[in-house]
DNA sequence: CCAATTATGGACCGATCGATCCATATATGG
DNA sequence: CCATATATGGATCGATCGGTCCATAATTGG
């Protein structure tokens, strides 16, 4: 991959990351196996020689699509979690859950659902998310509990809990349970902050 | 629906049960939009034609299966926590999360995360199944503490928390983390036990 | 202005999809 | 034994699947 090297031929029409946010929100709705190329190739507003000439295949493209979901989350949960000392526990929590506008679930998970363990490649991919996302709970569960530095076993449990409690809760808000009994069971996790 | 009658033509040549039950194996390794008819009726063994006048048609065997999976599980939980005591409810939790093998999770989650919100039919079996769930572990929740009697809002908090900590346990298990780890997360779940 | 190179639109490919149909087989009630 | 009714296997259906191909457009370096 050398990106200095002039490039002769004619230029893409497209935003090739604008166009790959456009899919990822076409799996996020319908899920993999259900969506087709039209309905790809439409929602991205490309053509199919554009598509596969850009993304290799279908399922190349879920992948990129994951990954930029990846980024884009782990960023922000980071960012949430910046100086907010106490609070940044519960609101990375929140925040797990409380991902885009709800109803839809978390796009990893139901990716993982969807295709793992048949599918290697997003296995490999969710796995590595989930693990940072625990990484990043386990540091703001030592934090909150005020010892100073590394973290040990106990926090990491801890931040397991919690991660799954949200992956958990995400799953019923996509069952369609309300935003009341979600927040009402979240308020629980109280228990497990100290 | 009469059962009594008489039923003149050729009698079936299969269970339909267990038949469904076949088909309930195979989606649930391969997701149902991945399952095509022929998957279905080599590994049920039956032609296309019985399938078709048995089931009606592949969504409607998904949602057979899925009432049959809910059902046997609902009995499973229950009988589970018949006569164990104090030891019921965490029982039960650990019950939730090691169904079947394990890697495959758990079969209503994986409807749920790749069907709804989009297919009503499928939602509504699987908010009804989290519901009794729910609702069982209520009980056992109120049990534990000790009252007698009427479970109050706050064990159906709790009883919410401990069953979304359970989804995300299958989840985290279906997403390859192995079965210590899961151990050691549910342990933590003792902090929600009291 | 001319190769060389890449992008684009859309026709096209074989394969497979879920579902239907029909001829035939097997049962019952009279 | 015959009319009726259901089950079965397998051919078949049109639609759609993911992916390829090709003619044409648009850019670069020389």
């Amino acid at each position: 991959m050398d990106t200095t090297v002039a490039h002769p031929g004619r230029p893409r029409e497209f935003d090739a990351d604008v166009a790959l946010a456009a899919a990822l929100d076409v799996f996020w709705r319908q899920g993999y196996e259900a969506t087709s190329l039209d309905d790809l190739t439409k929602a991205m507003g490309i053509s199919r020689s554009s598509f596969y000439a850009c993304y290799g295949s279908k399922h190349a493209c879920l992948v990129a699509a994951i990954r930029r979901y990846s980024d884009e989350r782990l960023e922000s949960l980071a960012a949430l979690a910046e100086g907010r000392g106490e609070e940044a526990l519960p609101a990375a929590v929140a925040a797990l859950v409380n991902v885009a506008g709800g109803r839809e679930g978390c796009f990893l998970i139901n990716c993982i659902t969807e295709l793992a363990p048949q599918d290697e490649a997003i296995e490999a991919v969710g796995r590595r998310h989930l693990d940072e996302v625990e990484h990043l709970l386990t540091g703001l569960v030592a934090a909150r509990r005020g010892r100073r530095g590394a973290p040990n076993a106990s926090d990491r449990a801890r931040a397991s809990a919690l991660l799954s409690l949200a992956l958990g809760a995400t799953v019923l808000r996509k069952a369609g349970a309300s935003a009341e009994r979600i927040e009402t069971l979240l308020a629980e996790s109280e228990a497990l902050l100290a």
